[in-house]
DNA sequence: GTCTATACATCGATAGAC
DNA sequence: GTCTATCGATGTATAGAC
């Protein structure tokens, strides 16, 4: 907890001013989530949030440009929360297996927090659409998913779109009609066997 | 446009009042629509609306006591379009191609007006719920839809979970990568031919 | 960077006159 | 039912001290 500097370690001053700010960007996002989930994804207050951080309102200025600033930081930082919760995954050699345990997680990552996936997969705040930036991320985990594809033998745009439809489709209904629940996360094995099925018996092109 | 009294017709002037009263809700619920695909569903403003219907921003909870109310009745309505918009389905003893046409109805709709889709099937609005009396119009669309199943000979709830994600993940995928479009709409014989042979491969309960 | 203080436009909602 | 007037809260933004 030294505050005092190393002679010669002239760099490492803006390094910890640059850590301390992401440290406290990253604090108000959390705070923005918790909010969210109590008065809904537009409800946020900006005063509100600042009384959670410790801030007067103005001082949220100083890291966020607007309100939609903040969601943007909030869609990136909930982008990268999909892609951890899917990092551990590792090809088994199966891709039925791999595909029905990757539906598996989008759907209950869905159906974990409602407000992040009405933010991330829906088109809910009037004017908000994410920078290139946060878009960025989202396209990395789109990228896993095709990966995936491409290993169990899919790789037409039909069968592509066939397939994030049936995604869709299982956090759609998981989050509207059992959130926090797994009726829908339940049929994970059922869709992608379906799916496989459906898709191995149309002709090769 | 008299505005004199029949004698002895003393209940058709209450009635009148009723209708004009009716037919400006209609107005007003019109234009909200309106506003909301310039402005985001969650973007109306009251001040907007009541210019739209020559009314004081005030006076418009003549007719709904809260913004939340509007809401409402556009949910009831909306309903009432989806039930008008499949009104005219009539079962040709073919079930596959029944339930084809009624996905490909469905996925349409939905792609036609985003943000009517976006009240009907997402909850995106922070505090609105719908009204037991507009809920009610849902589930007779919903009911319809039980029917088309049940001449399938599809009944079992895992069956009709799967189903209504197979049309929700559709539509979703149509309004939010081809609004307006058909790239969805165009999979629905496939998805339901696909859906069929997995429910009737299934062992007999 | 953070604060106090303040400003502005807009919003949903209410009171009370007519 | 419709109006005028007004309220409190909000998002947004700026000025200026420390």
């Amino acid at each position: 907890m030294s505050e005092a500097e190393q002679p010669g370690a002239e760099p490492s001053v803006p390094d910890r001013r640059a850590v301390r700010r992401a440290a406290k960007i990253a604090t108000i996002v959390e705070e923005a989530w918790a909010l969210s989930r109590a008065d809904g994804l537009a409800g946020i207050s900006l005063r509100d949030l600042a009384d959670r951080v410790d801030l007067r309102q103005p001082s949220l200025y100083a890291y966020f440009d607007s309100k939609l600033a903040l969601y943007d930081a909030m869609f990136a930082d909930g982008n990268r929360q999909l892609l951890a919760y899917t990092a551990d995954l590792t090809p088994t050699g199966n891709p039925e297996q791999d595909l029905t345990e990757f539906v598996s997680r989008i759907v209950r990552f869905s159906s974990d927090d409602v407000e992040r996936h009405q933010l991330l997969f829906q088109r809910t705040i009037p004017g908000f659409e994410p920078s290139p930036e946060s878009y960025a991320i989202a396209i990395e985990f789109l990228n896993r998913g095709a990966a995936l594809l491409q290993a169990a033998g899919v790789s037409r745009a039909e069968d592509v779109d066939l397939f994030t439809a049936l995604c869709a489709g299982l956090t759609h209904q998981q989050v509207a009609n059992d959130p926090g629940g797994d009726r829908w996360v339940a049929q994970a094995r059922r869709v992608v066997t379906m799916f496989l099925t459906e898709v191995r018996q149309q002709p090769r092109e």
